[in-house]
DNA sequence: AAACGGACCAACCGCTCACAG
DNA sequence: ACTGTGAGCGGTTGGTCCGTT
């Protein structure tokens, strides 16, 4: 396979963003919309490569990202998802509203695992790690969980993945502490300094992390997670359907605050479809039972 | 104060897949 | 059926920050 006729050229950019890409990069797009990523860098006038701008937009830009702390839960689900996906890192995020498959990998391969040791469970196999020393005392080959065959990798998958969100539910983090990592973010908002109105309440852009979360309400789910690693699938299975999916969501508001600025595009319609969703009015489910 | 190392994060690289011609 | 191209994904790297020595 080719590689990309953009990654081709020369004189492309590399490295960190610079603030005014940024302000490029986002203003081009919430004005035309994401078409095909590789005309974007021309017409945004940078010299970029179109994946550099596309990750950019996903990991960094896009507005509905939600940025600070993982809260408890969502940590849970994403070592529950794991447990069920493996290294699908995508499916993960698409099951966490404003976090990127970059963010949750990053989480997943500085933190979660330690914890998980932590635990004395094996972040491969989701198994306690003494089980793990017996079958290697007895030569037994362990070979690490993770679902190969395409038909695990398909849609049945994801599927898999929702029915887990949808019955394990989980909150959004609401630790106020979680601005510090936003706020150590680079210069460039993407977001002016208009008010944007919360309800009753009113707030800048460098609280609109917080905003996210104060609007949040929760639809308590009743769901119990099983750590048990036999049977895990089965018992995804049997959680019951008590909570409120994130397609039900409004589309995205983070537009109305810019009132100045024409949206020709229609962001329900990015890839990362369940992160374009509307978090400001967006219900998201606790873990009950934790 | 400087050196060091770990944690964290952003971004790149290489690959696969989907699709149009 | 084959080929080229773009999009998307996961692994990896490199830079920065921060705590410890």
């Amino acid at each position: 396979m080719g590689r990309h006729s953009c990654c081709l050229k020369e004189k492309l950019r590399k490295g960190l963003w610079s603030p005014e890409e940024d302000e490029k990069l986002y203003n081009h797009i919430t004005r035309f919309g994401v078409g095909c990523w590789s005309a974007v860098p021309k017409q945004a006038g940078l010299q970029r490569c179109g994946k550099s701008c596309r990750l950019r937009w996903i990991n960094y830009l896009r507005p509905d990202l939600k940025r600070g702390h993982f809260s408890q839960q969502e940590e849970d689900l994403i070592i529950s998802l794991h447990e069920v996906l493996g290294n699908r890192w995508s499916q993960i995020a698409a099951q966490l509203p404003g976090r990127t498959d970059n963010e949750i990998k990053n989480l997943w391969n500085s933190c979660l695992k330690k914890k998980l040791r932590q635990r004395g469970i094996d972040p491969n196999t989701h198994k306690p790690l003494s089980e793990i020393q017996e079958q290697d005392e007895k030569n037994l080959e362990m070979v690490a969980w993770e679902p190969q065959s395409k038909k695990l990798r398909s849609q049945s998958m994801s599927e898999l993945g929702q029915s887990v969100v949808n019955n394990l539910s989980y909150g959004i983090g609401t630790d106020n502490a979680s601005n510090d990592r936003f706020l150590r973010k680079p210069v460039f908002d993407p977001f002016p300094l208009f008010e944007i109105q919360a309800g009753e309440s009113s707030i800048n852009s460098s609280n609109r992390n917080s905003s996210m979360e104060f609007q949040t309400s929760d639809v308590l789910g009743n769901a119990v997670f099983g750590w048990d690693a036999e049977g895990k699938l089965e018992s995804l299975f049997q959680y019951q359907h008590n909570g409120m999916k994130s397609q039900e969501l409004k589309p995205s508001s983070w537009q109305e605050p810019q009132q100045n600025v024409q949206i020709s595009e229609d962001y329900s319609s990015f890839p990362l479809t369940s992160l374009s969703e509307d978090l400001t009015d967006a219900n998201f489910d606790l873990f009950e039972q934790i």
